[in-house]
DNA sequence: AATGAATGAGTCTTCATTCAT
DNA sequence: GATGAATGAAGACTCATTCAT
């Protein structure tokens, strides 16, 4: 505590500059737009000058890259990690695994690369290479090994599966985007309550998926909202 | 037909200004981004000089909100008018609304304006007001009183509505997203085929609401892949 | 009467255009300046159409210097005439003469001719040449001759001529400019009467003149303002 | 003297540029008019770049601003401090007056505000007022002051005074106009010399006011012709 | 290393002028 | 003749980037 108030010696902060930047950038980006973020106010969300941001990125072009990468990884690990570990129903796997990403993803300031993801991806070709190998097809990969997995033990029908995996994320990926905008909108009451809505998604399109469904279990109904 | 190609009258032309405006407008805010579209660029596309395009929209905000306006108007006049016709089961219902509405927007250029707005809300806090107003509540209506009237018949289970209702959308925009960034990345093979990825969805998702669902059908629904 | 409100014949209206055009182009280079009026705004107030404005003046340059020397010859006609009709004092020809301007210049809308020359002067060489030549010189000699006669008789004092015209000119300009100035600014009670004005203006400036001033008149006070 | 060829730092330019900025504003306004003066012109004169006058000044109109406030402070202050030191006759107060201001502003880049004023003033209202606060009533004040005192003490004719202080002021400010309008029109001989235009002008006005004016001395003030 | 003054290419927008109707 | 849709050169202003301090 004593140590976050204290001014942070000068080491320290040089250290720190280059996520300091980035995590400005990237609330500035998902804000406002990559275009419409001034890179001025980047440097002075991470109190710094004008100047200092250009001895980290050499444009504000890089810097976006920077962003993108810096907080892709952190999703990559996240998932890999949880892939192997798992032992019990598909079912409670696909529960585990949405909660998961929400906790880890969805949760934090990384949702926000969705939209500048969406939105820039037509303007940086070469980062959506790098998106498709690093994100999208790990992340098909282990949803679908996680769909066949179920299909092979008859706990799932025999949907197709590489629309599935999308059936189940597409939504999750909304959930950050609407986050972002609508939900943004200030002076607008909070229309979804994220942990809820995924508890219904997963509910409803597990039970979509199940082979013989078991009898409604019981819904929670939306208390939390 | 023959008039068609012949030049067309200064009359004409005017009349038809506005709607080549808007449309040249939709296709660049959607490939590159609002801020990042010159206004010279749209004029360009429409095939007038600069100055004309300011001569139907007083600013680039201005053309912008034509643009949404525009084309929003008409999706909720077509979900509107099919929602009260519609004779039979809630399932058959949902499989209509959806294959509609992704013919008459999703499969459209104004399926690109999600983008925009996922991107531009955040900055024109007036308009996000409009859109809630004109579309996402309008939309979310309708959609709830089909679920409910499902619900009501005892077709359905007695999830929670209102997020059953963005489990059903959610997709739908996602798919529109996809359709304009990963999807519109030039060299990058086809990876959705949006009526089969829709027939999953409706059929996963309708499964898991329905409250005995039926047998499940062996049908395969991936004919393109 | 009636002919007024009648709509004038095509031909009639065709005839007063130029006419019309000058003037409200003088009306609004003296409100607004002449590089912050649009050529449209002219046309407007003359109640034709943009195109029409050049049909009469090939540019708005050519428009503005019409619109000068249009009004400056009624200013010279004015001058001219009064010269040698005036058979009496010194005085009495110098009160006439200034009440005479005033009638016929001051208080009339050409009174504004002399701001926009002021500033425009400088950007329209050739026109300083014409001002001066038409204007300038053929006013001074007038007032050169009064003074002169006056002098000669013994009625005033033997100042310097040159620079009495002056003294008692500017004023004059300077009621004009006002009035186009800070006398047309919306919301300010008029500060200056100018008949009563140029009343003390001649009052004192003649009195300043004469060789033996008679006693002090009957001086009127402020009873008009 | 040396220090100030060697390049100055870029600490002292900063400190400069203001000043800098204003008076190559005002040299451009009064020249060519605040509406055909182009900002980066402002700039050039001022040795800068385009950009560098949108560091100090937010707008055109916000420079314009700056250049008559900045100007005419000075000018009210010189002149309410002499008011009050003054000891002799309201007849050589003023003549001192007349003289002051000459110095001080009309033989100063200063005087081509009032031209400036005169063109611009319908069009910033906001300005106007400020204008009739800060310059206007006070200078009308100050020479009221003088001619009341000399009328109360017998020294000068009652007439009426308001009016009184716009014969005095008008030809001064008139100068001014004519200084920067026909007067520099360029190969025009000067017509005007205005030291000795206002030794004449406070000559005939003062005689014109005084109560029993002493008699008329044969001075000759045209020296200059 | 950090700063922030300065730059100037680039963008939105206006408006004098043209010309098909 | 008259119109007003269209043009595109020009101007105010912004902002990514540089570099002297």
């Amino acid at each position: 505590m004593s140590a976050k108030t204290a001014a942070p010696s000068r080491q320290r902060r040089k250290q720190a500059r280059p996520q300091e930047l980035l995590s400005a950038a990237l609330e500035l980006f998902v804000e406002k737009g990559f275009a419409a973020t001034r890179s001025e106010e980047v440097a002075a969300r991470a109190g710094v000058a004008k100047g200092t941001l250009y001895l980290y990125y050499p444009s504000k072009e890089d810097l976006l890259k920077a962003v993108v990468r810096e907080n892709l990884s952190a999703l990559i690990a996240e998932g890999a990690s949880l892939a192997g570990r798992f032992e019990g129903s598909t079912h409670d796997l696909l529960v585990l695994l949405m909660q998961t990403w929400w906790e880890r993803v969805g949760s934090t300031p990384a949702s926000g690369i969705f939209k500048i993801i969406i939105t820039e991806m037509g303007n940086f070709p070469d980062f959506a290479r790098f998106y498709v190998q690093e994100v999208i097809e790990p992340g098909q990969a282990l949803f679908t090994r996680v769909l066949e997995r179920g299909i092979a033990s008859g706990e799932l029908r025999p949907v197709d599966v590489f629309q599935a995996v999308h059936v189940l994320i597409f939504p999750m990926l909304m959930m950050c985007l609407h986050k972002h905008s609508l939900g943004a909108c200030a002076g607008m009451r909070p229309l979804i309550d994220p942990p809820s809505f995924i508890r219904t998604h997963v509910d409803v399109v597990v039970h979509g998926l199940l082979a013989r469904p078991a009898p409604a279990p019981p819904r929670r109904a939306r208390a939390d909202a």
